[in-house]
DNA sequence: TTCCTAGGTTAACACCGTTAAGTAATGGAA
DNA sequence: TTCCATTACTTAACGGTGTTAACCTAGGAA
């Protein structure tokens, strides 16, 4: 009797279909604006249809976030694969970053400036840098540690992946709030910001600055489109359309 | 017959009441959680006496954004009298705007991570420096490249001063987002966190690092509290208690 | 005195997240 | 086969939101 098996998978489906749904509205007008009724409405569902399978609009939220954080992290993992140095990863690294949220940026929204109620990555996130960024970021400091790239009093790791993610958030962030203030504030182009941010970070972070400066740009040449790229996400909705 | 002279004047009053109230309150729980009808009862009026002085909601939560910049202008101007260098001043202003977002989280919140709607300021504020913290940090970057403070290639006054406030709003807007995210993250101390990211910026973009370190320990002295201190708006507040 | 108006009130609207109550389908037990 | 319990959904409704419409009312103007 494979039914409740297939209960099962169908379950599992739906779950997926609400999730994809809530995400394409939220990253287009962002977490309040979009309503349970409306979700229900792109899925061809009633709103309390949801309810069976989230608490909550919040959970919805939060389950759609942990998700989109080890997604996050692959990004990372995917860039730096080839990458020749520690230094010139933390440039690719900060690269994917920015690109990430400037490609998505309701969904940055969502996940980095939005408050979320607490929800710690569970059990198996928690420690694997391929699914949790935080890991990724801190591992990578270990590396530029370990490899003598860092400056010599820097010596809390995480204190110093903190003061890297501020500085790379700083910059995305700041995109987000002000780029749309109109014309008074004569705003840099984001390229401009984005680049500038990550140079000072490496200038005042590595111990060999004129070097680390060199790893940046060829890590600006290795991440051209600011990994802008892979669209797994992309290719997941595509294969949703056939139901 | 002034009676119209007492009418504006007590319309203004109503006005600075509203005001006062809902800053309280989104203060204490932020903008979403507050409700007109509450900001209404707070000061004895119904809901809808509301929008005789206010659009709408985001209106009025626009001209209180409005006002404190201007309120927040002020306190780096405050902070910068007696600073003795350029270099100080800037590690006095990131302190007192890392203090600021430390005092008052929920304000901080409203004026720098909720996405306002785009409202730039009124005629004289936008070239004045003691009333528009944006304008303020430029002409600090001015004074610096001037005194030849400034690393030789930044060039770019905006770009630098965008730079600037990323990396000191990317400080204290993590600790907004992560701060409660429960111990799986090693958090570190504000204060750490703070420090170490106002080094990290006078050491990439001051021409004489050493110094600048210097500037910065003395900045501290300076700003002990982190600007906690003034409080223009406390006074405000309890002189009002007397109506 | 009578009228007009500014500045409030209460009632109501449309919409929100969410819950309660009802319904149709399905698979197992009798 | 019939009956029942479960599952997965629906519609109706609740309390609450921002906001508007309709109504009141004190007080200066005529």
């Amino acid at each position: 009797m494979g039914t409740s098996e297939r209960r099962e998978r169908e379950r599992l489906a739906m779950r997926e279909q609400i999730l994809d749904a809530a995400r394409e509205l939220f990253a287009e007008r962002g977490y309040q604006a979009v309503t349970m009724r409306e979700i229900g409405k792109r899925i061809e569902y009633s709103a309390t249809a949801l309810y069976g399978h989230f608490a909550d609009k919040e959970t919805l939220m939060t389950e759609l976030c942990r998700r989109d954080f080890a997604d996050f992290a692959q990004r990372f993992v995917a860039a730096v694969q080839d990458s020749p140095s520690p230094v010139e990863s933390v440039c690719r690294a900060g690269l994917v970053y920015l690109g990430f949220a400037e490609q998505f940026p309701q969904h940055y929204r969502l996940m980095f400036m939005s408050d979320m109620p607490e929800s710690p990555p569970q059990e198996g996130e928690r420690e694997d840098p391929k699914r949790n960024a935080y890991v990724f970021l801190r591992h990578l400091v270990v590396q530029l540690m370990e490899g003598g790239h860092l400056r010599a009093d820097l010596k809390d790791v995480d204190l110093a992946a903190q003061t890297i993610w501020g500085i790379v958030h700083g910059a995305a962030a700041l995109e987000l709030i002000i780029a749309k203030q109109g014309p008074w504030l004569d705003f840099r182009p984001r390229r401009e910001r984005f680049t500038e941010a990550l140079r000072t970070l490496v200038r005042a972070m590595m111990r060999d600055p004129e070097q680390a400066e060199r790893r940046l740009e060829s890590a600006l040449v290795a991440i051209p489109d600011f990994g802008t790229a892979p669209a797994k996400k992309a290719a997941r909705a595509t294969s949703k359309k056939k139901n």
